[in-house]
DNA sequence: CGCCCCCGCAAACATACGTTTGAAACATAT
DNA sequence: ATATGTTTCAAACGTATGTTTGCGGGGGCG
C-alpha cells in the first residue's frame, strides 16, 4: 500500500485482515507483524482494537459518503428533477466506490466485504456506530430509491432494500471463491465488472416490480 | 430445548449462542455453562470445537436434505413433468424448512443465520465441508432453477442464484433487527411470514428477468 | 461380587490474546 | 546544547480460550 508512516501502514494491513479473516479472527499481533510496526503501535494511535476497527472503516466511509453526496447534488443539478432513476442511483453509488479508489480497483470489493462483516456482527456495536456516523447519507439515499419506485408502498420498499443490499454485500463479500467456482464450472475467466453488470439489472428488477413507470 | 441427554443439549444451546454471537465469538463455556453441563463433555463427546461446529449443521442439514430431496420427488411425481416452476421450487424449500420444524418454527430462521456465518468464514473450512457433504442435493437444485428459467445462460443464471441466496440469507440471518427496525418506522409489527411473502417475489423476479415464458 | 466401559466432574495445562509499562530513540524548538 | 513532547520498542501482565488429565460413580454382564 502507500508509503508513509505507522498510522496509514497499521490502517492498510487491519482493512486487508479484517476482510480476510473477519475482526475476532485477526489478531493484533498479526497486523503489526505483517505492518512491520511494533505491536503497542496500535494501542499507541487508536487506543483499542474496538477504536482501530472504526477508524479502518472511518478511512473509508467519510471520502465516499462525502463524494457520493456531491456527486447526487451533481446529477440532480443536471438533470434538472428532483429524483434520479433507479438504474441512474445504483450506478452512481457502483461508480464513485469506484473512482473514489482508481488506484486499487479491488479495494471497493475488501470494503463490500467488510461492511459485509459489521452486519454479520454479534452484538452490533458496529451497525449502530455506522448508522449514527453515516446515517444521514444512507437516508437520502433510502429516500430517493423510494422516489423512484413510485407506487411500491414505503414499507414494501423498506424489506426490498434490504434484500437487494443482501444480494451486493453477500456476492461483493464472497467475491474471490465465487469467481473460483465460475472458472471453474464455464471455462473462462470471468472479470469484476462482468458480476456488477449483472448484479445491477437482477435488484433494479427486484426493486421496481410492481412499481409505476 | 428438548429434555434428551447432555448431546443433545449441547447441540441445542450450540445452535442457539453460534447463531447469536458467531463461531469463534462463542465460547465452550458459555455454551456448556448454559448448557448446564461440564467444560470437558464437548470435548469428550464431539472432540473439539470444530467438530462442534460441524455436528451443529450435520443434525440440521441431513434431515432437511433428504426431507426436501423427497418433497422434490413427491412433487415431480405428483406434476408428471420433469420440471418445476419457479414459485413452487421456492416454496418448496421454504415450505420443507419450516415443517420440518414445526415444534419451533424460529429454527429456521436461527439455521439461516447460521449457514450466513459459515458463508463468510474465513478460510472456508466450513463451506468445503458442507459442499463434499451437501453437494449432491445443492447441485440438484441448481438444475432445477436453471430447468425453470429457461432462455437464460447458465452462466447468467450461476450468479442470479447466488444473488438470491444472498438476499435470503442476509435478510433471515439479521431478522431480529431489520423487524426491530421496520416497526419502529412503519408502526405495526411485521410477521415472519410477511418478510417470506415479500422476499420470495423479490428473487423471482431477479431470476427470471429475461426467462422466456 | 468383580470387571469393564461409558459418562460426568473439578482441576490443571498450554497457549493466544488485548493491553500496559518503562525506558530508549527521535524530532523539534528554545 | 539542553529541554520537551512524541513515537518506538521489548517485555511483561492479566485474562480467556481450547484441550487434557485423573479420579469417581454407576449400570450391564459374566
Amino acid at each position: 500500500m502507500t508509503q508513509h508512516g505507522t498510522v496509514a501502514r497499521i490502517l492498510d494491513t487491519a482493512e486487508q485482515l479484517f476482510a480476510e479473516k473477519g475482526f475476532a479472527e485477526t489478531s493484533l499481533r498479526s497486523i503489526t507483524s505483517r505492518a512491520g510496526v511494533n505491536l503497542a503501535a496500535v494501542n499507541y494511535h487508536f487506543g483499542s482494537k474496538k477504536a482501530l476497527i472504526q477508524a479502518v472503516f472511518e478511512r473509508f466511509l467519510t471520502p465516499f459518503c462525502a463524494a457520493l453526496d456531491a456527486a447526487i447534488d451533481r446529477r440532480l443539478a443536471d438533470t434538472g428533477a428532483e429524483q434520479l432513476s433507479l438504474e441512474d442511483l445504483l450506478a452512481l453509488v457502483a461508480r464513485t466506490a469506484i473512482e473514489l479508489n482508481a488506484r486499487d480497483p479491488a479495494r471497493g470489493v475488501v470494503f463490500m466485504r467488510l461492511i459485509g462483516l459489521a452486519y454479520n456482527e454479534s452484538q452490533g456495536h458496529l451497525r449502530r456506530y455506522l448508522a449514527s456516523r453515516y446515517g444521514n447519507t444512507f437516508a437520502r439515499l433510502q429516500r430517493l430509491v423510494r422516489q423512484a419506485a413510485p407506487g411500491v408502498p414505503p414499507a414494501e420498499m423498506f424489506w426490498r432494500a434490504h434484500f437487494a443490499l443482501g444480494s451486493v454485500i453477500f456476492t461483493l463479500s464472497g467475491l474471490a471463491p465465487l469467481m473460483a467456482i465460475a472458472e471453474a464450472d464455464f471455462g473462462r475467466r470471468q472479470a469484476f465488472d462482468d458480476v456488477v453488470q449483472r448484479l445491477l439489472p437482477f435488484v433494479s428488477a427486484g426493486l421496481r416490480q410492481g412499481a409505476n413507470a
